[in-house]
DNA sequence: CTGTGACTCATAGTCCGTT
DNA sequence: CAACGGACTATGAGTCACA
């Protein structure tokens, strides 16, 4: 991986994590499944799921889809609350 | 429930360069070069001038390390605005 | 200091299934 | 409906020499 100049590179698994939470939340709050928001968002389903065990590091584009999907900002997403 | 159709699922390259745009302008506004700015992230220079061009799609880890290395809001980076 | 093309390697992302 | 696996292709990560 990267250089690492020791400071603040860390958490990133927790930050993955915390995406995949986020967005189970927020799926269950809209009432449809892992396989409507795939459609939605133009994903396949086994790979929402597994962004939401946070076992997948997404790309930006993809990241976008999903919070398009939902109609909600990156940052809720993310980080779990509208910024 | 909220919307989707294939209407807003296209313009992911304009998304790309609006990142790049964005992380050039913040960039300057430190004034620091790609050079310190990738030290910052612990990622390649040639890897930051390439997301500044807006010829990569970076993963989600990516683009934290960025705004965290700039010390910005994700969404400062992606829509050019702290939301 | 930055852009570019090319490259390797890892993983993003799909698709077929079963539990 | 979701987790998970295996196999696969496309693309991102990360680097370099050189312009």
């Amino acid at each position: 991986m990267p250089i690492n100049n020791s400071t603040h590179i860390a958490n990133y698994d927790s930050a993955l994590r915390a995406l995949g939470d986020n967005l189970k939340r927020i799926r269950r709050q809209f009432s449809i499944s892992q396989e409507q928001l795939a459609e939605r968002c133009g994903l396949h389903r086994t790979y929402v799921g597994a962004v939401e065990r946070g076992e997948r590091n997404p790309s930006l584009t993809s990241l976008l889809r999903l919070s398009h999907g939902l109609g909600i900002p990156l940052s809720e997403l993310v980080y779990g609350v509208d910024q």
